[in-house]
DNA sequence: CTATTGATTGCATTCGGATGCACTGATATG
DNA sequence: CATATCAGTGCATCCGAATGCAATCAATAG
């Protein structure tokens, strides 16, 4: 039976005739034929760990190359149930842009490989849970919001998954986060000591988890000091925004003198905003600080005042996380929360 | 035999107490089975186009319901040898960040799913190639420069390979790009109708494609309008990259009177060093010019004159022209080349 | 010299869905 | 009424690598 089925390999390769050319993939079988072994023989090779002698090795390792042998993923992943796969799940306006490239290098060096989602309307959350589940991946990273019926899905079947940049307390949802009040606080402490007292505040849409707790972080810490009651926008974290959100808040008579943004790009369109719209010097007339470590915010125009998120740290924090679930199933739920770096740039006035 | 193996199945699953709880798959027997048909049945129901009565459909597709089924896309992929992966090759420092974003809506639209892979060191692109291969990814879409050997190898499996923003004139490699020589040919235009005449030029790194066509498309131009030679420093298409660049073209006694960057990162930091180093107006003292459209670049501080690629276009050229060679693989190789789009802003005095 | 141990190796089976083939009815045609 | 046609269906087999088990063989121990 073997014999046979080997003889038909080795007839169909060598037809090689063949115009589609294409060429029919080589099998571990033909590998094994050419080495005069057999296939187990070849596909142990191919497996860490697993004992073959020296000469067998050599031997097996020679006619692989020479047919260009590669294993095949697909039937590897079909019969021990690991893919190897990560599926990496964002939302178009989420995150940084070398988000993707950071965890990319680390994906490489466990041997895992990337496949990637991206949700731009609601429905495609579902389809990408959907199809992340046929692939069988090993573990889910998602840098989006995803609803608490979505969560579930992921926990019935079994499938790891990390929030990244998102701390939910939803149960089985493991995330990795910075701490968004914390630093929010840091800010405000920083605006209030150097004599700041009319505040606004340019937050994110009225949804977005993250702009909740960095409202909320600065909200506190400025009850906390006994500052004012600030004047609070929701925005849409984009520059258009942020410059709409700054006409706004210096519409009125008394304007504040403190804007804090909750991210960066917003913060960019409020700098903008008051010196080329409304004529004020920042941050002579008015203080601008944001949050995230936008590469952009740093140009020499801006060097916003802001607080960086440790997105290296989040990244390999997920990964690992990531890795001991899907090693370790049963693993309790973690939350790991990293504290943000303060950068002091000339957009405020903080002494 | 189908029976025994149909039992087991079902006494595996019905053995619920499992305490890993990571719950065995449910297969297509399992449907079957419960729907009280063939294995077949299953299998055609969720195949599009494959004939199967009302009747059976509806009690199939109960049945998987209650259990909650989906096709393994493994076991299917094995088979069928279409795994609807496409894998996607950036290089870090390469593209527009809705690239990703775009790409993965087209994808999707199609049914295809995205194998992600960047490149930051050079060992890399073996590794994806290699990683890719073994996924048996159905086509490969790079925003990234491959080796010949790297495109040879692609070739050789029969991998269709579409480049997005690269044209190459090697064999096989299919390309859809942006017209750089013809953008950058109207910049130069505008600029010495408008009076410019000591021109400096900020290349990209000198192994960069895409940066000697857009220096080629200028020097060009140049020539053909008689202008002097113009000063050439290459960079690195970093933003530091671009100030650092400013500085050694307005160094020596005659200062140019138009900077032509090869991208906008660049032609942003030669504007912020131009005004807040170097003390010069922008455009009155220097005409600065980009080519990418990237977001920032029209900012209300910069308003960047460039060319924008149409990115929207080419990606979308990009999968129809290799979702088309998948589908016909004797395909004739095909550039497709797209024009850009003129940007005028105010970074540049063209009347 | 024989028994024991452990490392290699091959065989047969498995993963889960797709599909060629043969078979069943039912409808259409002469 | 006999026959051609065809949509539906099940059976058996296949895709390509991994692995439990048994067999083999060499080396070490007694």
């Amino acid at each position: 039976m073997t014999k046979t089925r080997t003889a038909v390999h080795h007839d169909a390769s060598s037809s090689s005739g063949d115009p589609q050319a294409i060429g029919r993939m080589v099998t571990s079988y033909d590998v094994a034929k050419l080495a005069g072994v057999s296939q187990s023989a070849v596909s142990r090779c191919f497996t860490p760990g697993k004992s073959v002698s020296e000469r067998m090795r050599t031997k097996i390792m020679r006619a692989a190359d020479e047919l260009g042998y590669q294993p095949n993923a697909i039937a590897r992943m079909l019969i021990t149930k690991r893919s190897n796969l990560i599926a990496v799940i964002v939302s178009n306006l989420s995150v940084n842009p070398d988000f993707a490239s950071i965890l990319s290098q680390h994906m490489i060096e466990r041997g895992l490989n990337l496949l990637f989602f991206t949700l731009d309307q609601d429905a495609d959350a579902d389809r990408a849970i959907q199809q992340l589940w046929q692939y069988r991946v090993d573990g889910v990273i998602s840098a989006a919001e995803l609803s608490v019926e979505q969560i579930g899905v992921l926990r019935e079947r079994g499938i790891p998954l990390v929030f990244i940049n998102r701390l939910y307390d939803v149960m089985g949802a493991n995330s990795v986060g910075c701490d968004h009040a914390e630093g929010e606080g840091w800010l405000i402490e920083k605006l209030v000591s150097a004599g700041h007292s009319r505040f606004g505040i340019v937050a994110g849409p009225e949804a977005s988890v993250v702009s909740r707790m960095r409202l909320r972080g600065a909200l506190d810490k400025l009850a906390a000091l006994g500052c004012a009651a600030p004047q609070v926008v929701h925005s849409d974290f984009t520059y258009a925004g942020g410059r709409e959100a700054m006409r706004g808040l210096c519409g009125g008579k008394k304007r504040p003198d403190a804007i804090v943004c909750a991210n960066d790009l917003m913060a960019i369109g409020c700098i903008d905003e008051a010196r080329l719209a409304l004529s004020l010097k920042v941050p002579d007339d008015v203080s601008v600080v944001g949050f995230d470590g936008y590469a952009p915010g740093q140009w020499g125009g801006y060097q916003l005042t802001t607080v960086r998120q440790p997105v290296a740290s989040m990244v390999k924090a997920a990964v690992d996380m990531l890795v001991a679930r899907i090693e370790e199933p049963s693993m309790a739920t973690e939350k790991r929360v990293f504290s943000g770096e303060l950068v002091e740039g000339s957009s405020a006035r903080i002494d």
